[in-house]
RNA sequence: GCCGCCGUAACGUAGCCUGGUUAGCGUACAGGCCUGUGGAGCCUGGAGGCCGGGUUCAAAUCCCGGCGGCGGCCCCA
């Protein structure tokens, strides 16, 4: 059998080599960085769920693309296509009574039958932070904070934060009685842009002109001077409390962050809504220049531990796109330098005993110190060449002389210096040097 | 799901238009010159036309289909 055409990996996800696994790392660490910094307690999940528990709510677009299939025994599975499902999962049973607020983190691999394409994987990474149990702007805007300092802890200074908040929109048509499908549909149509489309949905319900005009006032809504479009907002939404508390609810988010991070570009979207039928307040997406894909993206679901079964549970939270924050510290030249080799190559000569050699490494790795024994058995000269082009910092031989005398030799292979010495004064030698460096 | 460009060793590429030597080169990899001393150089070696079909005496080259990569739309992370 040719198995040449399986050799790749399957389309849409990767293979990470020890570089891009570096690159990914970086991403990792600062978001678990957070974690600490937060107070984020990182769990873990299956990849594989119940397909009804994962469809249940992520709206059409991610439903037509999730991984489902069958078990032996006919149970229908997916592979998670995000994360706030199988958190809410964990809230609504092992976690009923822990403590509110509830602040949960984790860094997964989600998969989406989608075309991939720029910064868009079938398999992916998401670094995600939840956070349950209150329905103050204090919370949203600690998620925000989140983003913003993941963003600067990366390096990535030039970036857009794009809000909104559902409850306006939301908020007018459930005032009139507007069933709750249409409201996804016209939300949904009016994140794609397609207002046409999204005041038709509206007009077939027989709402009066009024109305719809007030919707479509809305959808226009967007800049960065956010007191003014809010000031409009607020005549159009006029009595329908629910928009106002969602406008009011804003400001206090706006006025606040900007106070306390000026750098980001703040967008004010009214007709922005995001895919996911689940949000139900403040919903945001970060950018960064050069690459118009959102990197993080957020909002307050406030009813979906409910759905799920358990307590009427307030919640709000984000997830960090990490191959896309990778991508974008790519172009923006963000991506810091992998750290010096710090490494000894080991060259046991002939006919010294393999032990003598082993027992010097395990001395050495037992104070902390990486070693590479030479295991190809290439002469001395091809081994030391090969240690160099490779960036080791010192070799270390040993040859018969030494073994008898109980000694090492340690080379430092950026001056070409070499001195025999005890196991001790040579450790010693090498671990300064790497401290300092 | 739709659209565009593109598929030659691990990577980067030449040849393709105009079908015809053993598919060339560079890097990388392995070895030798050089088994107690490296980075250079020289030499040697392994490794390749995405898959399937068609046209033809003959296909990397021309045609069709599939698959894949990149990018765009849409959506999202």
């Amino acid at each position: 059998m040719n198995l040449k055409s399986f050799l790749k990996p399957y389309r849409g996800m990767r293979d990470y080599l020890p570089k891009d696994l570096y690159e990914r790392r970086v991403v990792e660490e600062a978001i678990r960085e957070l974690f600490k910094l937060y107070c984020y307690e990182e769990v873990e999940t299956p990849t594989v769920e119940y397909y009804e528990l994962l469809a249940a709510k992520v709206g059409e677009e991610t439903r037509r693309t999730m991984y489902v299939f069958k078990d032996l025994a006919g149970r229908t599975l997916a592979l998670r296509p995000e994360g706030t499902a199988p958190i809410v999962r964990l809230v609504t049973s092992k976690l009923k009574t822990a403590p509110k607020p509830l602040r949960l983190g984790y860094i997964w691999d989600f998969y989406r039958y989608d075309e991939p394409q720029r910064g868009r994987y079938r398999r992916f990474y998401q670094g995600g932070f939840e956070l349950l149990g209150s329905s103050k702007p204090e919370a949203d805007m600690e998620i925000l904070s989140i983003s913003i300092e993941l963003m600067k802890k990366l390096k990535l200074e030039k970036f857009q934060v794009k809000l909104s908040d559902v409850g306006v929109l939301r908020g007018l048509m459930s005032s009139w009685g507007v069933d709750e499908n249409v409201q996804n549909r016209v939300l949904s149509l009016a994140d794609k842009k397609n207002y046409v489309e999204a005041i038709k949905e509206l007009e077939a319900t027989n709402l009066d002109e009024a109305s719809i005009s007030k919707i479509a006032g809305i959808f226009k809504l967007k800049g960065l001077n956010y007191k003014s479009i809010l000031a409009e907002a607020k005549s159009i939404v006029g009595s329908c409390e629910h928009s106002i508390r969602s406008l009011e609810n804003l400001e206090v988010i706006l006025d606040y962050m900007r106070e306390i991070y000026p750098e980001p570009e703040y967008i004010l979207d009214l007709g922005f809504a995001r895919g996911l039928e689940y949000y139900t307040g403040m919903i945001f997406e970060v950018f960064v220049e050069n690459l118009d894909i959102a990197l993080i993206g957020g909002g307050r679901y406030d009813k979906l531990v409910e759905l799920y079964g358990g307590e009427p549970t307030p919640a709000t939270g984000c997830a960090a796109g990490i191959d896309r924050l990778v991508l974008a510290m790519r172009v923006n030249n963000a991506t810091p330098p992998p750290p010096p080799n710090r490494r000894v190559y080991l060259y046991i000569l002939d006919g010294v005993p393999l032990s003598y050699g082993f027992k010097i490494s395990t001395e050495l790795r037992a104070n902390g110190i990486p070693v590479e024994i030479e295991v190809m058995d290439r002469s001395l000269s091809k081994g030391l060449s090969t240690a160099s082009r490779k960036n080791y910092p010192y070799a270390l031989m040993l040859g018969l002389k030494e073994a008898e005398a109980g000694l090492v030799t340690l080379k430092n292979m950026f001056t070409g210096l070499q001195e025999t010495l005890t196991l001790r004064e040579a450790l010693n030698r090498i671990r300064s040097s790497f401290n300092a460096s």
